[in-house]
DNA sequence: TAGTCTCGGTCAAAGGTCGG
DNA sequence: ACCGACCTTTGACCGAGACT
């Protein structure tokens, strides 16, 4: 091989001639770490980009020049790494730029053009209209006050607490309709009404939807887009699936005004003490299965979450304040320093936030309060683990994969 | 705001790591308000000196980390923004270093120079603020001025096509995020490649996941609001469904820049003339179904709605104005005199709309471009028949309660 | 005065494009 | 289908000016 024969001085010395060390064409500058010309460092670029390999056909022994580059590819690109071409220099992919189409052009005038017309000015040319639709002008102007934004979007500059409690109702509606198995149940306005003890199929269809809603809960939180590493959000999701799940299904049963009972999401329910025959149901052990969810656990569960909240009138923004502090607060979970700080900034503010959010709405004792839902995060983290032992007995659940990891991970908040 | 509260300690943690708040690279000091490394510094500076703007192409949720920051433009940016950079600490274009020494004074910016030494305007700011640990200051008003929504919504005021157009791609975010199994997959960033083969289970799971989108989307035009009769609601919405199932898949499939074959939302796919063995599958009729599946009923919906879409740059807003127009189009449906002139009128509108929005998106030859979206309806009318022959002979497509009513609503529009 | 910090400008070297 | 001339974007580096 060329690598063997060469030696570094002599690239060095090439490399202060014009000349391209890989073919001896006038080269162009440094590329990839050695001068060299247009031709070889866009081979190079390209055999690296697409991860190509090519094999000799006459032995490995190919002259490389500026007339012979093109006869091998093979001993062309094995002297580009010879001569110190540096394959980790090749970048990863950049965005694609193409001249037509016109929503990705970079074109300076483009917002303004959409923003040019912001008067719905659809509605104005209705009126010089003589066409057949005028038996409907009265509509026509009343459509054209019309509002569709409902409900409406609180004020852009509101705290996140204020848009956390309007986003939470957004949720439970397409929470709703995500749960709903036709379009005649999601039509129906009316609230759905209890159904029937909860399977552990439940589980399967609940978490699948929350996982959803969860996620878009969580890229609204300023501090969450900051983290720059992928693992730091992946594991702060891990480790929060679970109690995201809890605290949804604790808070759902105190919206119905059940205390004996946890009511899902999907309005089934268990009731301790009143278990179900899991025949034909998709569980590993019918009778642990049996005894966490309508025994002891669940009872306790029922316990020292539903019952206090149930005792307390609780506000959708304290509500929203126990899911952010829970999220920031994973447990034994490796971190970046980045993502620890961001996580101490993160339940900061969120509990300054809460405080004003409480004086805004009016709450006496303030302090009582704080300590109240304080004291509930450790209930919580005590029954998630009630969670992952039911989830765990469903073979289906695993149907999200990565599940072992994804189980470590939960496992360390508890 | 609540961010002033914020403890100087945790800022000055986060402020000592090391890190770009927008890529995670090693930065390199302060600039334009936050700790940033030296590429997203002049990303910034060149973004606004030169004003740009950027459309992502995947929705607006691109990582941004060191190494896929270049990936995408529109999300670095967005992101530069959403940690606080300062878009008015970017001074104006400072005299052109030229060899000679002379300056264009035809340069506009040419007064604005003599006028003044304006340095660095928005530390004015700080000024009045006497916290301690100054050097942080620019980092607190950041956290205080972030606004989470990413992209940015439009004006509240803007016509609902623009609107539509933002909601389709926050739609196209959560349908993936629907159709993910897993948590892992949610949030690897990147766009799910092609995967297998579609089978007749695909249908089942995109409709049921698109059922709710389409709900929600149907909510919020104005003109649906309005009706009374929650008759002619559930009658244009059976009579819609497969319609917009079938616009939404034949859309995917020309985004992904197929021809040749319908690919799914969730990116199964399906190639006419290469059938799948439907052994283990639920369907009635295995040979009928390979016959509408992947024989001439899918051959003629490729070549007649996914050919001449593929054949054009078609723009959201017109993608969104064949939704609409669909919607208020169902065909032989009994309807209320009320729903009936609701209807017309929308359609009314959607075209004003459409017209406007093409000409403020400086598309030429406006009439031709409308003639040519009228002149799908029909194609989508004829080939939505496909659709229903289709899910007709998958049983549990049927889970979908009141089948046979739905079935017949279905029908009325075919 | 010397040191530091963050501006804007510069240009070698990345990446992407597209006719041959 | 590959090549490479050509173009755009990136980011390391530098000097300027303000502040300490």
């Amino acid at each position: 091989m060329y690598a063997t024969k060469l030696n570094p001085s002599h690239i060095e010395i090439l490399s202060h001639t014009e000349q391209c060390v890989v073919c001896g064409d006038a080269a162009d500058g440094f590329h990839y770490g050695v001068r060299s010309c247009r031709g070889c460092n866009a081979f190079f670029r390209r055999a690296v980009t697409f991860n190509m390999s090519f094999t000799c056909r006459r032995g490995g022994r190919c002259p490389v020049d500026k007339n012979a580059r093109c006869a091998c590819r093979a001993c062309r690109l094995a002297k580009c790494y010879a001569v110190g071409m540096d394959k980790k220099a090749v970048q990863p992919k950049r965005e694609v730029h193409t001249s037509n189409g016109s929503f990705d052009q970079n074109d300076p005038d483009y917002d303004l053009r959409l923003g040019g017309t912001r008067t719905s000015p659809s509605y104005e040319l209705s009126s010089d209209m003589t066409s057949p639709g005028s038996a409907f002008t009265p509509l026509n102007i009343n459509l054209a006050r019309f509002t569709p934004a409902i409900p409406p979007s609180p004020p852009s500059d509101s705290s996140l607490i204020v848009r956390q409690v309007y986003d939470f109702m957004e949720q439970k509606r397409r929470r709703r309709a995500m749960l709903c198995g036709s379009l005649e149940e999601i039509l129906s306005e009316q609230e759905m009404t209890l159904r029937h003890p909860a399977t552990s199929e439940d589980f399967t269809t609940i978490f699948q939807a929350q996982m959803v809603l969860m996620f878009e809960w969580v890229e609204k939180l300023p501090e969450f887009r900051m983290l720059c590493d992928h693992n730091d959000k992946t594991k702060l999701l891990r480790a929060f699936a679970l109690k995201y799940m809890l605290l949804d299904n604790v808070y759902h049963t105190y919206e119905l005004g059940f205390r004996d009972r946890l009511v899902l999401v999907n309005n089934n329910y268990i009731v301790p003490g009143v278990p179900i025959n899991f025949k034909g149901s998709d569980v590993v052990d019918e009778n642990q299965m049996r005894d966490i969810m309508f025994g002891e656990p669940m009872r306790a569960l029922i316990n020292e979450l539903v019952l206090p909240i149930g005792s307390q009138n609780m506000l959708y923004g304290e509500i929203m304040t126990i899911r952010r502090i829970m999220f920031w607060n994973p447990g034994n979970v490796q971190l970046s320093e980045m993502a620890k700080a961001l996580s101490a900034e993160a339940c900061n503010v969120a509990m300054k936030e809460l405080q004003q959010y409480l004086i805004s709405e009016g709450v006496d004792d303030i302090e009582a309060r704080i300590k109240f839902i304080l004291l509930l995060l450790p209930s919580f983290t005590t029954h998630h683990k009630t969670m992952y032992e039911i989830v765990r007995l469903i073979p289906s659940f695993g149907k999200m994969s990565d599940w072992n990891q994804f189980m470590d991970d939960v496992l360390s908040g508890v």
